[in-house]
DNA sequence: ATTATTGTATTACGTTACTAATACACATGG
DNA sequence: CCATGTGTATTAGTAACGTAATACAATAAT
């Protein structure tokens, strides 16, 4: 089936949907070290778009230390793979200077973070 | 003394970084309740920018409840004022949100916040 | 060597986002 | 009432972004 799925409704671009999702697949552990992945063509076939839109998710994804080239092969998850808490380290960041430029000491920025947890629990699957 | 300084350099948009800094104002109390703010053509002549770009920026408040309009008077800071916390709800929701997808712990948010904040003083002028 | 398959540099095109110029509607203060 | 000051709707122009079409370089497999 098909690796990642696209939701053109979002809004955000297909090659930042490509990265986020395939962080995520190697963060929880579904994609492990030394996996190759789908050709750029193979995933620009199965989702309808350019080969070109996947190579640029792949670069990203390889300046990031996620993947590594395997020239002639492919793109496999590089050696020193991201864990789960540095993939959300960008949002982690974005809050803090969020948070910092609102003078918020680090105990506000707990308490946001605890009712931004409870807010999604109520609302999603567990 | 001029109330907002643009740093052009940043890459953020003029408009954002106008409804940012004054969030920042009310939210830090440096802008109370009822408090008016300069005309959209005094801040655009202190800037050098266009007024409609000011006006984009107080419209957005508007919206948001910051700001309140005094019809031939100018915009007010509003009655329902945001609280810290309440400013930086967006961020704190999408780092909830990508923390949940990859199935992380509360621990482990709150784990990544405290590296992030951090990260933030070592780098800023607290 | 040859063939097939890999990712990518280059180029182009359409769309969006941001800012500005202009003209307007409205309320205040005298 | 009139003059001044408020924010803003409309329009336009410019830059940046996202995506695609094409052609290419490099490797693996045979």
């Amino acid at each position: 089936m098909n690796m990642y799925s696209l939701s053109s409704a979002s809004g955000t671009p297909i090659y930042r949907q490509l990265v986020d999702q395939t962080s995520q697949l190697v963060a929880s552990g579904r994609l492990g070290v030394g996996d190759l992945l789908p050709s750029v063509r193979t995933v620009a076939a199965e989702l309808g778009v350019n080969p070109m839109t996947v190579s640029k998710a792949y670069s990203l994804l390889e300046r990031e230390g996620v993947l590594a080239r395997r020239r002639g092969m492919g793109m496999v998850v590089a050696e020193n793979t991201l864990d789960a808490s540095d993939a959300i380290r960008p949002q982690a960041d974005a809050l803090v200077s969020a948070a910092r430029r609102l003078r918020l000491t680090r105990e506000g920025v707990a308490e946001a973070v605890d009712k931004a947890w409870e807010r999604h629990e109520q609302e999603d699957v567990p």
